[in-house]
DNA sequence: TTGTACGCGTTATCAC
DNA sequence: GTGATAACGCGTACAA
């Protein structure tokens, strides 16, 4: 706010013969006043040059139209597509973010939700996942999480089950001999393990030679490449003159695994059948598009600010009713066909 | 604001039998209390479990610390890079970001700054280039802009002319026969447009053969492919046997490019010399990793907010001696050299 | 349709 | 070191 006296309802009020409730009413509800009064202060608006001052209409009337996220980082593509379409949304709810970057220990995420609490959110988005879910819901404010553990608390998913089917089916429509998915350590309470799962199940039903390889694969590409190179290594050392269906367990992994092909091989080997999961920007743009499965993120951005504005204006009714168990939504992927499976 | 009352200074000051006064004491200058009443008033926090209020202290003393950032988008890895590092500053200086997606829409993005301005934002960092920096210096606040047109505001951008410079003379050490910069239109008052500067410059200086080809190269993966297919169309015809050296204006760009030599070539011809711009990660993803110019995302991020600090605590002295001229600070790009030049 | 009076939760300015 | 009181700018019963 500027040092010098901003213009309030009160001078509007003197300025025009009204009274500061006439001047407020003109902006909350300007039907109830005549055409004519409405011009005048219209008017009056322009000749002193009136600001709205938003933080005082909160404390007046306790709603802040804001909505806390927190969310680990914006270097992964995934989560700066995500934070763009809810970003978005703001078009549609009129809901302002104010955005954290977790940095993945407890005690700061901590603190960042306390300040989001000093300024009286009115909902909070989480998608780090340092703190339970169990603590969230303890906050006692409208929650909704996004692909991470979300048992106490409402939250919006892929369908990663049915992610992990579609990528193991398309492979196994290739009759390869093989099937290999490649991911990091997962634990079974995350959406994500859904991938492997539904890999496993698929395997199982239709009875096809499987391995799962599991591996940290670091966040450098320089490790990348050098974890996934060793897959390969023991890959190829496994299984020579088979043909291999590979599920990866993300595109930026499985454009590391294409290069390293092409590298060895200047091309994809008709032996290899690759899948890799996020349809994020590298899955096109890789030196051969590779097949992945699409996580609808707009969608899920929208689903996710819905589900909590539903929960915001429950809370503003003279009784609310707060949920019984929270609301779990899930968005079904889409498997997209690309050169690494359609040769 | 929950339906509940709030506990508040009042009723601190109540349960203590100290004044507000004490309370708001407590927390903005706890030294002057003794060690005993700090005691008796931290022990009543926890047992009236109170909650601070941001939007009254705002209210009352007028300092929101907030920062408005209105930005293109996040599908841009060089802006959702520059967000991340932005709003990673908050652990450095305290201040909380309300962020904006801007839709190319002028008239939108105006609404957006006036809610910005609405909620009493400090300062405001500008990334997107709808809206003329003469308009912008007329809000009469701290701004800062990224990487755009910046005549009558303070900005940050890297020295783009040093990039193109860099770029060229890499080129231009492997003795190429011919030098070829391909970009989009640019107007020359954007910064950008010193990266074809700088390669002009350059190849006058040292009279080297060159050509600028100037082609909208569209934003889908399928129309760059198209357009780059077409300008690659014309370099074979124009420049057979020739040694080419190319600079291209990004990374994303870059990596088209040569993925469609590899699909034609099966690698990078020998005669091929390639440099990108922005050292994004498709850079080194690439199937042959990419030489390109770096920009110092961190660092411009630091510097634009550190800009808006001290604008905005100018401010709050109670002479404050507003900028004569706008301050335009510069950070220089790094060259980074890998496959597609040092073969 | 319009006005009065008070509340929202904190800080600032004086006093003591 | 502590307290009383008036801002800060707007919303909202309630009254007229």
């Amino acid at each position: 706010m500027t040092k010098k006296k901003n213009v309030t309802f009160n001078d509007i009020a003197k300025y025009t013969n009204f009274s500061k409730t006439t001047i407020s009413r003109y902006f909350n509800d300007p039907d109830s006043l005549t055409l004519e009064n409405q011009e005048i202060i219209s008017k009056a608006l322009v000749e002193l040059n009136y600001k709205e001052n938003k933080v005082a209409r909160i404390l007046a009337n306790g709603k802040t139209e804001f909505i806390g996220i927190v969310i680990p980082n914006l270097h992964n593509h995934y989560y700066s597509e995500m934070l763009n379409q809810i970003l978005l949304t703001y078009e549609q709810f009129g809901y302002k973010f104010l955005v954290f970057i977790g940095n993945e220990h407890a005690e700061t995420e901590r603190q960042y939700i306390q300040e989001l609490l000093a300024y009286k959110i009115e909902g909070l988005i989480i998608m780090s996942f340092t703190i339970p879910s169990k603590e969230l819901a303890d906050l006692h404010i409208p929650i909704v999480t996004i692909e991470r553990e979300d048992k106490y608390v409402c939250s919006v998913n892929t369908d990663n089950y049915m992610g992990g089917v579609q990528a193991t089916c398309l492979l196994a429509s290739h009759n390869c001999d093989i099937f290999i998915h490649i991911n990091s350590p997962t634990a079974p309470d995350i959406p994500a393990y859904g991938r492997i799962q539904g890999f496993l199940d698929i395997c199982r039903e239709k009875n096809l030679k499987h391995e799962i390889i599991y591996k940290n694969l670091g966040n450098s590409y320089q490790m990348m490449k050098e974890s996934l190179s060793e897959v390969l290594d023991k890959i190829e050392k496994d299984y020579p003159n088979e043909k291999k269906g590979i599920f990866i367990s993300s595109d930026t992994h499985a454009n590391v695994f294409l290069n390293l092909l092409i590298q060895r091989y200047g091309k994809l080997p008709e032996d290899y059948y690759l899948v890799g999961f996020d349809n994020s920007p590298i899955s096109t743009e890789a030196a051969i598009p590779i097949s992945t499965v699409g996580q609808h993120i707009e969608k899920i951005a929208l689903e996710a600010v819905s589900l909590l504005v539903e929960q915001m204006n429950e809370r503003k009714k003279r009784k609310p009713v707060p949920l019984e168990e929270p609301i779990h939504k899930i968005v079904t992927p889409c498997l997209i066909r690309r050169e690494t499976t359609e040769k």
